[in-house]
DNA sequence: ATAACATTCAATAAGTCTATTGAATGTTGT
DNA sequence: ACAACATTCAATAGACTTATTGAATGTTAT
């Protein structure tokens, strides 16, 4: 094998797995599989997909080696093959944020459209946490919560939250978060609960981040 | 807009950017401007590309924001719009590492079939050079020794090291550098000298990771 | 103005990717 | 064994991507 022979090669094997992620759909999935390890089915419910074309985007993830397989009785759950998937398709948002003029107005203009709100990082977070200032609400899908959550988070749907409200005290601050910054359940949340007489932040980033920084989670 | 329509549109943005990195030679490209800016034609000249394709691949980069050209005489050089771009194919790229088979024994096949050779990681060559204990060589083509290097190093391309032998020590430690993980011309260099009686290791990683760093560079 | 030269553009043919069908496979619980 | 159901497969049409030409554009130096 000669070194151009070596290049061509091993450029080749990168721009595959790289391929496999160029597609909105396969990053749409990522996003949940971040989550947890999930069947074919739930990524049909959670996005726009038929299951046979959510489960052909799947194999191409396989193939590329980003996610892996398992059946556990009659689902086969998908899950990111190691952090690196997750921590390469962040470097290609960050890198969205950072230089792409159209992501930023699309960014802009949803979240502004409706009320403005309040963003806190994980380290300001993390500092309320220990002085018990702060109620934080995992406003995600209930199984999602199940399968990992900030600690001590409460588990409020966006879509139940209109009726669950009274197990929120007015009195202290509420912190919503959800799957990520393309997530806008925890959006949501917080323009409901700031209309409703509730002093709401949203969490910068959501529950994939704060597991990858090492903060505190469990399930 | 509604919340899927945005999805719909945010995802497809990132997915742009994404496929405009998903093809062998563009990622070839992105090392060669790793190493700083670069005219359409050091671009063809350094890869199998013919000029108007090397243009054409320039104009996706360009058209998903990941480089930008600007023109100074006769030549229009582009160069990497901001270091998140590179900080996103690092991170793909250790991704490769990580977890793709095919990467790992094109990696491991090529490099010891010829001679086996010492890593040596950017801390320890920064301590071995705080101590003056080692030479460090550039081996890359001089013109891009000369958009920035790693500080004091020497400037002695891989193709002229047969005829530069006596500018190096026999003593002394050399560690020679080139542009990435990717590139071959520091492992050839190390191979020669340890041949011809020198004790030379290859630097993990280039110079541009080096500059990313923080660590000391000049130009 | 003109020649020299770097780069881009336009057209094209071959190859690749995608969504949609409906049929096939594999697993579970009876 | 069978029904129920999750997932995959195979075929296909339409949409993109790519490399190759050769011609067009834009800049510099004379």
């Amino acid at each position: 094998m000669t070194a151009r022979e070596f290049k061509t090669a091993i450029y080749k094997e990168m721009s595959e797995m790289t391929k496999a992620l160029g597609n909105p759909h396969r990053l749409e999935i990522l996003d949940l599989l971040a989550q947890g390890p999930a069947p074919v089915e739930y990524i049909s419910k959670n996005t726009t997909l038929s299951v046979a074309n959510a489960s052909q985007h799947l194999q191409v993830l396989k193939h590329a080696k980003l996610v892996k397989a398992e059946r556990k009785g009659k689902y086969i759950y998908y899950k990111l093959i190691s952090v690196d998937v997750f921590n390469a398709w962040s470097a290609l948002r960050n890198l969205g944020f950072a230089n792409n003029g159209e992501v930023n107005s699309l960014l802009k203009d949803y979240r502004s459209k409706s009320e403005e709100f309040e963003m806190i990082s994980k380290s300001e977070l993390l500092e309320k946490m220990e002085h018990d200032d702060v109620v934080v609400i995992d406003v995600r899908p209930e199984d999602e919560y199940r399968k990992g959550h900030i600690k001590r988070a409460l588990s409020i749907p966006e879509k139940n939250l209109h009726e669950r409200l009274e197990e929120l005290s007015g009195d202290i601050e509420v912190v919503a978060y959800c799957r990520g910054p393309l997530c806008l359940m925890a959006d949501e949340a917080v323009n409901y609960l700031n209309k409703n007489g509730f002093k709401a932040k949203r969490l910068e980033y959501g529950f994939p981040e704060w597991q990858e920084s090492g903060l505190p989670v469990e399930s």
